[in-house]
DNA sequence: GGAGTTAGTTACGCTAACGAAATAAAAGAC
DNA sequence: GTCTTTTATTTCGTTAGCGTAACTAACTCC
């Protein structure tokens, strides 16, 4: 698979065709940090911990704990102790993160196919 | 220009790398709705009213005045009294917008070229 | 097994956003 | 010139996020 090339000029209009249809369709309106958090959770390797993802966006760790209430209360992912190590909190993927990521995806591609 | 062909799994990849960065590097913190406020501004064809916006959005007036306040204070973009009707309120691009936008573009655009 | 360290959460005071309703100002109708 | 409509803002009460600091629980190390 070759690299995506997008020009600036398109990258603009497609981030602004995603985020009017993201305003207008979307009942869940997530921040840019929680944005950030689920497509880690979901996209890169495991374990994923309070303090990795922390360290990870440059934020601090209370700023991960509001994120993980608010997104386990929207079912987005969902926390649990790390049997080896009781201290650490990992995080896991559900089916409606999964679901809502997906929707995202087919989002993105579709309204790109628009960008000319 | 032929159209951007981009497929989902793309998408999200792109999408989690930008939005990681922007967690990371940007002072500023937009929500969804801002940004799509300001891209409108910066992207489609005047006029831009507040009524606009709001339809355009599909939300209420004043999440867009109050959208405006924010990023006016951010200036990121800036309003004015229409002149021929004095009732509406103008919304003007700005200096600092077009910058901001600018990193923006440069940002995905730069991203896009990681994604396989 | 007690001292120190690490991981995550909670508390505190504050700022910003929300929706709904009320208000102010300007334009239009007649 | 008043009445109505339109445009945007402000107000109200509420919710959610922020950073800093304090706290709890679990692990490590001798």
């Amino acid at each position: 698979m070759p690299a995506l090339s997008i020009s600036p000029g398109q990258a603009l209009k497609l981030w602004h065709k995603v985020s009017v249809n993201l305003v207008k369709d979307e009942a869940r309106d997530l921040t840019t940090r929680q944005t950030a958090i689920l497509l880690i959770v979901y996209l890169e390797a495991p374990p994923h911990t309070v303090r990795h993802l922390a360290e990870r966006l440059g934020v601090t760790k209370p700023v991960i704990t509001r994120a993980l209430d608010t997104m386990g209360r929207m079912k987005l992912l969902s926390r649990y102790r790390d049997p080896d190590d009781r201290r650490n909190v990992l995080i896991r993927r559900t089916v409606e993160g999964s679901q809502y990521l997906e929707r995202l995806a087919d989002l993105i591609s579709a309204e790109a196919e628009e960008v000319t």
